[in-house]
DNA sequence: AAATACTTTCAGAAATATTTGAAAGTATAG
DNA sequence: CTATACTTTCAAATATTTCTGAAAGTATTT
């Protein structure tokens, strides 16, 4: 397969990817661009590869940026700014479960904590209420603590912990 | 919390869940309100509750069932169709990356897989495409086996699994 | 076989998310 | 200070997703 077919295909799974997942395709393929990048890009050479506007890649630089895992770069003696992102895919993982660790599992946990102090008259709806929430929080907790390890953890305790299983 | 203002807050927020991850909020919200139910639903009570159509209600019973988590019903003497979800959350985590991993994780390995045989004249830019396609390939592959051992493992090993952490 | 009680479908409407591009902003160089 | 070379912003345009509701479909009862 050509180099740039293969460019295109990666590209595209990589922003399907992404939106399966709620994140923005546009998003999701300027960080496959820079994945395959050989050295940081310029906003205007990702402009020209994805035929994107300057505001959107703009914005979703700093959308990237954001979650820690784009960084801006200076080439000495030039103006322009370039991006790069890191290539360890298991850094990757460690930043991306941060960050909806921090975003989606943090809040979840507090609206399950705050609806424990439920009352009223259905007792057998509130019992319920009550032993489905609780066991949500209970197990999400779990799965929070394991994410939480897995992202204090270093490359080499996860490989590790997989040989385990 | 009275119990209508619990209910609303965790139908909100496990809406709110599904959309940060890509699935319509509609169907989590669903979800959520079967969660809660001390009996199966009919559509026309999923539509007063919730406030939707019956078309939507319709249609996102049928993505729940599709993805397997909920199930249709029938009463004696009634014409009229229920659902109903389990309540083991464990069971919901574990067809949720049963589904996931057969819709996402499967179709990016393949095509992880189907552009290593990339070539081209730059030999740099080629050998970087490999490189980083590579080990995202090894990464993936490893996750997939974690979610499959999880997938097939019962509530115990997950527990234990949980414990040893 | 017609009426009844339901469910499903789907074209169009509405809502939401994304993208554009031009204007405004900022920093450096001359 | 002014021009230049860039980046950022954001209102409007576009694209995508979701939702509605009425019509069509299906199964049961009379």
């Amino acid at each position: 397969m050509e180099y740039s077919e293969a460019k295109q295909k990666f590209i595209h799974a990589w922003g399907t990817l992404g939106s399966n997942w709620g994140i923005n395709k546009a998003m999701a393929q300027i960080h496959a661009l820079l994945l395959l990048a050989t050295e940081p890009l310029s906003a205007e050479e990702i402009m020209d590869e994805l035929q994107m506007s300057r505001g959107n890649v703009n914005m979703n630089l700093r959308s990237l940026m954001d979650w820690g895992i784009v960084k801006k770069e200076h080439k000495v003696g030039e103006r322009k700014e370039y991006f790069s992102t890191g290539k360890d895919v298991w850094d990757l993982a460690r930043q991306v479960s941060r960050e909806r660790r921090r975003r989606e599992i943090e809040p979840i946990l507090k609206v399950l904590e705050d609806v424990q102090s439920v009352s009223g008259d259905n007792k057998k709806s509130v019992a319920e209420f009550k032993k489905v929430t609780s066991e949500l929080f209970e197990f999400s907790s779990k799965v929070d603590g394991v994410v939480e390890k897995f992202i204090k953890s270093d490359q080499n305790w996860f490989y590790k912990f997989l040989m385990k299983l």
